[in-house]
DNA sequence: CAGTGAGCGAGCTTCCGCTTGACTT
């Protein structure tokens, strides 16, 4: 019998294909790319017309040797790896790898679908194809490009700032996004302006409703200070205030769109405070499979790590029998969602949405850990959201003039709450559902009270996770699958600090910035990575051969990283100064990075060898002993909590112990949450946190 | 867990984009 192997990206896909596919088909998963350049050195030889070396990443021996296995006793072999550029270099490394270019019994075919259904799947193999080598060579181009500027530019900050330290064209793109907005910040001037209320009454109504001034057509208030607030107040005495215009009118709201990789973090971060690597981490999870009672184990979600809104037709079906047996015809789409889809070639992945809706976030709640559930959640409400109609809004616009100045008084309310009913982004403002009392043109109201208002403008916000993502996301900077690793990136090398949600620019990070601006300005051009994909697009469309790109590229760089090394200050920054005090010398010390994080030195080294390690405190005494309890890392860095006393006292925590006893046992609470719950088991007891603070990720 | 930072100059740090691990104080 003819046996087949087929071979996928992600082992989370090899069951279900298995499935569709039936015995005859072997089907496994490469775990994504099998070879890269070395780690170890450049990997390019320049003398050569930058001919690249490829070597087996390390790990994935063991994955190739399976696979050369599985070659043996096959007899076609099918390349069914991801279809986007990066997809077809793994074919093609594959193909290298396992030799499959050099046997003649076999046939070797690359095919491709974008969704994991039965009908796409079967699709595929009828449709074979050859590997597209100018593809290919658009990866090789990205991937060498990108080796060349991190190898070679890095070793200029070791030499100039601090060895370890690294560039590279994401990450000093994103870093400087963070450098521009601080300066935005800084140079920031608050500008004072005054708002205005008229509180009116319409006759026979008990309480009044503010009406709003304007004074310029755009309807913005223009009231630029005290001054001029009280020529405005003068003005407006003894004036009477008439109805001059009532409009009542509709508006709709949109749904969203499903969630892809950058939407998706955006959204958890707001709504439910997690960073991007814990979302990736839960989506991970959701898609590899849980089990789930009465349903055995199931992926949850589609695939994670995606670009597209595009919904696969059976998933659209899905969506609206279930809507309109769940909610009723009328909360069916019309079509709002379904011609968006992007015009984009690189549409490898279908949007990040439930498998199966009618698993419902309630059926599956007692299957999934907290954080999964509620990760789940979001995803699959907003992907019912988005295939639901509009909500529409009554809304009433009255302008009442009051001696040749303008109030405006609006109000709406929802008439049909349509896609609202099921979810509702974060960041949106609840809309004040609010009827105006019946009010006729030519009517005057009844003035109340006049309520002024002082406020400044306010500077940009600074960046957080969920809108440094949004920002390279726009600008075209990483892809899905690098969001999150970046952030870890420019955290790890301390160029920036995230305190609360905000990242800030640390000195390290400004010093860095500065160098590339100023030798590597093209790099660190926020359109470089736009210019690089329009050249890459004329590789992959075989109007420009590859090498052609790097021939231009390499030399230039090379240029701007002797001048840097010739010209370019060695640069010593100081270290942050702690408040201990050395008992041995008296000097205050200052905080080290180790390779095990922080810690405390004295500043006279050599003469005073003096350390310590670093303690964060709480200010929380221990529970056990009531000596402090300190902050500390495990050996992977994660964060917990454990007494000054230690080896003498043994207490230990994850999450933060607080000050509060549980009423029920007397033993004490731990901070989960907003909520504290009582750190013996057995007991269980949760209560409300007193005041409000923030949730912790971890 | 202890110990981490200089220099002698050994050998090393570093990129982006595909994919998943192994698992606690």
């Amino acid at each position: 019998m003819a046996n087949s192997l087929v071979i996928v990206e992600s082992p989370a896909k090899v069951k279900t294909i298995k499935k569709f596919l039936g015995s005859t088909y072997e089907v496994d998963a490469s775990n994504g790319h099998v070879r890269d350049l070395p780690k170890s050195q450049l990997g390019i030889d320049v003398e050569n017309d930058y001919e690249p070396k490829y070597i087996t990443i390390r790990g994935k021996g063991d994955i190739l040797a399976k696979l050369r296995k599985e070659v043996k006793k096959a007899d076609k072999i099918y390349l069914a790896t991801d279809p986007d550029r990066e997809g077809e270099a793994i074919s093609w490394h594959l193909m290298k790898a396992l030799k499959l270019d050099e046997v003649k019994d076999k046939k070797v075919y690359r095919i491709s679908f974008n969704e994991i259904t039965k009908n796409a799947v079967k699709a595929s193999l009828k449709a074979p194809r050859d590997i597209d080598m100018n593809l290919v060579d658009a990866q090789q181009t990205r991937r060498i490009l990108d080796r060349i500027v991190g190898y070679k530019i890095s070793p200029i900050l070791w030499e100039k700032v601090k060895r370890g330290l690294s560039a590279g064209r994401v990450q000093s793109a994103a870093l400087r996004m963070i450098c521009d907005r601080e300066e935005e910040i800084s140079a920031f001037i608050p500008e004072e302006y005054w708002s205005l209320d008229a509180m009116l009454k319409a006759p026979g109504s008990k309480k009044p409703a503010a009406a709003h001034f304007h004074n310029d057509k755009d309807g913005k208030t223009e009231i630029k200070s005290k001054a001029e607030l009280d020529a405005l107040l003068e003005s407006l005495k003894g004036q009477k205030f008439i109805v001059t215009d009532i409009r009542n009118g509709e508006r709709t709201k949109k749904p969203p769109l499903p969630f892809t990789t950058s939407t998706l973090q955006q959204e958890a971060s707001k709504a439910l405070n997690f960073s991007t690597q814990k979302t990736m981490r839960l989506a991970q999870q959701l898609y590899e499979g849980v089990d789930v009672k009465g349903h055995g184990t199931v992926g949850l979600i589609t695939y994670l790590r995606t670009d597209s809104t595009r919904v696969a037709e059976e998933a659209e079906k899905m969506a609206s029998d279930f809507i309109a047996e769940n909610y009723g015809e009328n909360y069916l789409s019309q079509g709002e969602n379904t011609k968006k889809n992007s015009g984009k070639i690189q549409d490898a992945h279908e949007a990040i949405r439930p498998t199966n809706l009618s698993l419902t976030p309630v059926k599956v709640k007692e299957s999934l850990a907290r954080d999964q559930f509620r990760l789940y959640q979001l995803i699959w409400k907003r992907f019912t959201a988005s295939r639901m109609s509009a909500a529409v809004y009554e809304t009433t616009s009255v302008k009442i003039g009051a001696g040749g100045n303008e109030f405006t008084m609006t109000a709406s309310r929802l008439k049909f709450d349509g896609f609202m009913s099921v979810y509702i982004e974060a960041d949106e403002k609840e809309e004040k559902n609010q009827i105006l009392s019946k009010l006729e043109k030519g009517e005057e109201l009844e003035l109340a009270d006049l309520v002024s208002a002082q406020h400044f403008t306010q500077p940009p916000a600074h960046y957080t996770e969920a809108s440094l993502v949004k920002a390279m996301e726009e600008q075209g900077i990483g892809r899905p699958s690098t969001y999150a690793p970046t952030i870890t990136t420019i955290l790890a090398r301390r160029y920036v600090v995230k305190e609360n949600k905000n990242i800030y620019v640390t000195e390290i990070g400004e010093v860095v910035n500065r160098i590339m601006k100023q030798c590597f300005p093209s790099i660190v051009d926020i359109a470089f990575t736009a210019n690089l994909e329009y050249l890459l697009d004329s590789v992959g469309e075989g109007l420009t051969p590859w090498k052609t790109i790097v021939r231009n590229f390499y030399p230039d760089l090379m240029e701007a990283v002797e001048e840097a090394q010739r010209t370019l200050e060695t640069v010593h920054i100081a270290d942050e100064e702690s408040d201990e005090i050395c008992e041995l010398c008296g000097r205050r010390m200052v905080i080290k990075y180790g390779p095990h994080g922080k810690f405390l030195a004295c500043p006279g080294f050599p003469e005073c060898r003096n350390t310590k390690p670093y303690l964060e405190k709480t200010g929380i005494p221990c529970p056990k002993c009531g000596k402090e309890v300190i902050i500390k890392k495990t050996k992977k860095g994660r964060k917990y909590y454990g007494c000054e006393a230690n080896p003498d006292c043994d207490f230990m925590s994850w999450q933060k112990p607080s000050t509060e006893k549980c009423p029920e046992c007397g033993s004490y609470m731990v901070e989960k949450g907003n909520k504290l719950v009582c750190a013996n088991e057995q007991c269980g007891f949760v209560m409300p946190m007193k005041e409000n603070k923030e949730e912790k990720e971890d």
